[in-house]
DNA sequence: ATGACTTGCGCGGCAAGA
């Protein structure tokens, strides 16, 4: 099956393009970010008649994550427990597939822009909430994918100029020492373990020409517990969705898990 | 280059994104 992550940078703005995309790639599980509209008014419809359940967790005007299933969804929750957020930025659900189950981990990471200050310290506490939530999963004995815009780049090769990131919020230290807390508590990130040396993208600013110089940053990306790690055949970025009319400026990424 | 895009909100021009 097909387990998709895409920041669609509103969602109303975007549906012909995401219909479009979901005809052509048909995923199974589709994770959306930055839907930018409230629960009340997202558009099921066209979703649900192409056989998807849905999960939204909406926000006026900013943020807001929808998890889409061809499946049955057994279990969710839209807030990292035992944390206080005011933002619209997780979803947690539980899939269950032929017998099997998956658990998936929805989520628009705080930006964290302007460092330092208030928004990066907002962002630090909300991956230390994260990584806090999933110490209490038990992730190494299940299969779990954590997915999403994490506004993190990893490590210099995915940034096409990582100096200039130097002292942003994307890509500090602090950042990525939280990042790799999280992924050391046992998860993969798939896409560069299938590409050990790629210099590839999920994300070109609409300035600048960006996209045209090919100026972009891999933020977007789908970790996995080992279990779920061993289940994964393929992952792909799908950068043509960036030349199409109206792009967002993110582009989906795509896992072939088969549990 | 102080900007440069794009979106939501709401009807003028910010805030936010990354």
């Amino acid at each position: 099956m097909k387990v998709a992550s895409w920041n669609v940078n509103s969602v109303r703005t975007r549906i012909d393009n995401i219909l479009e995309w979901i005809k052509k790639e048909n995923p199974d599980i589709l994770c959306l970010q930055e839907i930018k509209v409230v629960t009340e008014s997202f558009p099921r419809e066209p979703f649900e008649d192409l056989g998807y359940n849905l999960i939204i967790n909406g926000q006026k005007s900013y943020n807001g994550v929808a998890t889409l299933s061809k499946f049955l969804i057994e279990e969710s929750i839209t807030k990292i427990p035992n944390f206080d957020d005011d933002q619209a930025r997780y979803i947690e659900t539980v899939h269950s597939v032929n017998s099997k189950v998956i658990r998936i981990s929805n989520i628009y990471l705080p930006n964290g822009n302007p460092y330092p200050g208030d928004k990066f310290d907002y962002k630090l506490n909300w991956m230390k909430a994260l990584k806090e939530h999933l110490i209490s999963l038990n992730i190494r004995d299940e299969s779990f994918v954590l997915l999403g815009d994490f506004n993190v780049i990893p490590e210099s090769i995915d940034a096409y100029d990582a100096d200039k990131w130097l002292n942003d919020a994307l890509f500090t230290i602090e950042t990525r020492k939280e990042f790799r807390e999280i992924v050391s508590l046992g998860l993969n990130d798939m896409y560069r373990a299938y590409n050990p040396l790629a210099k590839d993208f999920t994300f070109w600013d609409y300035q600048r020409g960006a996209w045209q110089k090919n100026e972009g940053i891999r933020i977007d990306h789908i970790l996995a517990s080992p279990i779920a790690a061993d289940q994964i055949s393929n992952i792909v970025i799908d950068k043509e969705e960036r030349d199409k009319n109206k792009p967002s400026d993110h582009v989906p990424i795509i896992a072939e898990i088969d549990l």
